[in-house]
This record gives structure tokens, sequence and C-alpha cells, in this order.
DNA sequence: ATTACTAACCGTCGAGTAC
DNA sequence: TGTACTCGACGGTTAGTAA
């Protein structure tokens, strides 16, 4: 069993640096007295989950792959349920990124993706066999992004999907008022999809949805 | 906090149909009584983490949507610890070449990592400082290429890696019987990267593994 | 066989407090 | 400030056992 603390922990992102962390705030955060807290910090850094040094907490390795190794078995499991596309990347007409810069927008897909996009979608055309998926896709329950307007100019709501790129938490997004037809997937994600996955125009990649 | 139990069902698949999971199967497995294994489940099913009939469990959708945020969260603190291997090209002996000519295998690789590769693989002898980080990437889940018979030749399954470099995206081959030691990698790309890249033996380059 | 109750136990919790 | 000790009390755990 994983302790809470270490997904705190890891959500400071105490795995990449000792980070300054007092026994009171795991308290509060994990719901316990300070005491507690204390007693299961000494006990994590007795079995080697994690290292202090001068009130700075460091996870180690080992806990790091412990989780890693939950992740990948739950994320088995929690395969099958899950609709992939296979496709290839094309041209935008840079439209994608005018609405992202839409603080109405930009907003909402931060509080209900829990990542702020980067300023300009992906475009991916799916095989001809995957259309159908696509479909399916539309049947389940989107996450909503609500329209608003703004000088006068009315901009209309988008229905996400959660998907992952090469692992990469991605959503796929139908506006409203789609300039695209039912071959392209526009999807956003926190980064230059293009340079982090060093995708060109015609890179095959697989979108991978999954369930919200 | 997500119980031990819920990990366990889904590991059974519990999310998908009830499963027949008796409480004596639950306490092995979490390590407690049966007594205890009994008052959890029932403790769970009053929280509508999951449902019980007749013997068999089954997991609600409130309880898989708590799984997945966590997934997501602990996936996201996860991002940037990718590994980073600093290493220098040396000569192989042609042998990574002959593999990848094997259709058997180059099916695979397109479909899996969605490039067809180029016929000849880069050796790349990483710095001894690194070679642990080999043991960190060697725990993560690989993307399979399996083995096949071919003319009476038997052709072992292949463990893959997405990787980068110089933002060309490649993967780092683990043939299951492999000629090299610790401190080599293999490497793939769609392109000839010695020419792409202007390498020779020698060259220092650097590997980014990126999530699978 | 399996489930779940009761009762006694023991371990964890947190208040108080020293450092 | 913040950490971590002691110790009384509460709650979770297990053995025994009934259904």
């Amino acid at each position: 069993m994983i302790s809470d603390i270490i997904f705190l922990l890891l959500r400071k992102g105490a795995h990449h640096e000792p980070k300054r962390v007092t026994t009171s705030e795991v308290a509060e955060s994990i719901g316990v007295s300070q005491q507690t807290a204390s007693r299961k910090l000494i006990q994590l850094e007795k079995s080697r989950q994690l290292e202090r040094t001068g009130g700075k907490v460091f996870l180690t390795k080992e806990a790091i792959s412990e989780v890693r190794k939950l992740i990948r078995e739950v994320m088995d499991s929690l395969e099958g349920t899950s609709i992939t596309f296979m496709g290839s990347v094309v041209a935008g007409i840079g439209e994608g990124a005018y609405y992202l810069s839409q603080k109405g927008y930009a907003d909402q897909f931060s509080k209900n993706l829990s990542f702020k996009p980067f300023a300009g979608t992906l475009n991916v055309a799916i095989e001809d066999g995957d259309i159908e998926k696509r479909i399916l896709l539309r049947q389940q329950k989107p996450i909503m992004v609500n329209g608003f307007r703004k000088g006068g100019r009315t901009f209309g709501k988008i229905e996400t999907y959660r998907c992952a790129l090469s692992g990469i938490p991605c959503a796929i997004v139908f506006p409203e008022r789609s300039v695209h037809g039912l071959r392209v997937l526009e999807i956003i994600s926190q980064f230059n999809l293009r340079k982090k996955l060093g995708l060109a125009d015609g890179s095959k990649v697989v979108v991978e949805v999954v369930a919200n």
C-alpha cells in the first residue's frame, strides 16, 4: 500500500529535488494530527521511501518505482475500456491557437481538464477504418467547456474528451461549429505536441481515448 | 485514500463485470485477516465504492472515476521525470540491420512505434554514471514487439521504449537475447541516424526517453 | 465451504510537552 | 517557529464462532 504522503509529495515535486515540507502541512493535507504526520514520515524514512535533510523531503527511487508499478498495473487493468484512433498529423489553419488564446476558454480548460493548454491544436486525420469509432466516442459524455460572448462575438461551447498521445495527457476538442469534417480530430495539450513528440505533417500518431 | 482492495479488484477486472471474490482471498492479498477483509468490503459497499451480489463484486463508476483521477494526478507529477542518457556512438556489428529487415519485426515496429525503421541500429555506449538509469528505464512498461519463427529459426521478442535524439523520434530496443552489455543502447529510427545527424563513432549524443 | 458477528486485544492516534 | 517524544484513550484488528 502506497501511503497518502507519497502521493502528496509527488504532487509537490519531491521526486525531482528535496522539497521543504513541514509535518503540520502534511498533517493538514492528509487529515491527521501533526504528531501522526511526524510519525508517518519517520516510518517512511525508515522504510527508505523518502529521505530527509534539513527540513527538506526527497522521495527515493524505490518509492517512485513503486508508484510507477502501481500506475502501470492500473492502466493495464483499465485498458480495453478505451477507444484508440490511428491517424496522421495534418496541417491546421492556425484557428485553434486563436480560440485557445481566449481567456474564456483557457480558464475552463485549466479547470476541467487540469492542464492549461498550449496555444495551438494538433490536427490528426484518422484512418478511414477508425471513423466509426468517432461516432462511438461522441456517444460518451463529454467534458463541457461553455461558450461565452466577448466584444460582440459569440464563442460556442466546446465538447472535450480526455485522451493520450504517447502517454501525454491531451484532450480531443469538438467545437460546436467545427471547421473540420469527420476525419479530423483536434487535439490540445499542455505542450506543443509537434515539438515534444517530434511530429511533422504526415507523422503517424495513435490517439488513445481515456474515459473521464 | 483509495483502498488496497479497489486496486486488487481492478487487477481482477471487477470494473468490467461482477467477479467472484472471497473474503479470504482479499485477506490473503492485502495481508489482513479474513474478518478484516469482510469488514472492509462492507465499508466499501456502504460508501458505494463497490456492489456485491451473490458472492460477486463489482466496482462502481464512482470508484473507478476516483482511481482515474489519482492516476492522472500522478502521471502529471511524474511528467518531466523523463530519463536522459548521455553517451557516445560506437560501432555495431551490423546484426541490427539483419533483424530489422525481418518483416516479422518491421511490421510490428511500424504498428507499435508508428514509424518504419531504417534497416540499421545506432549503438550508443552510455556514460558510467547513467547506467543506473538503465535499470530505471527497464522498470517502465515497454512497448512489446513479439517474437516469431521463420524458416526454422526463432526470433525472440523485443522490448522497446520511445526516445528522441535531437528531436527525432526513435526507440531503444532490448532484444530478448541481446549481444550487448549494460553499457550499450541499441537505437532505431525511421532514418539513418548517422547520416541524418552527421554522427561518427565517438560522437556524443543525448538520448531522451519519452514516456510511453 | 463462506460470511460476518462479538469480544478481547493491541496498535494507532493525538494531547501535552520538551527540545 | 518546527519536530518528535510519552502516554491515555479510542478504534481497528483478529480469534472464536454462529449462521
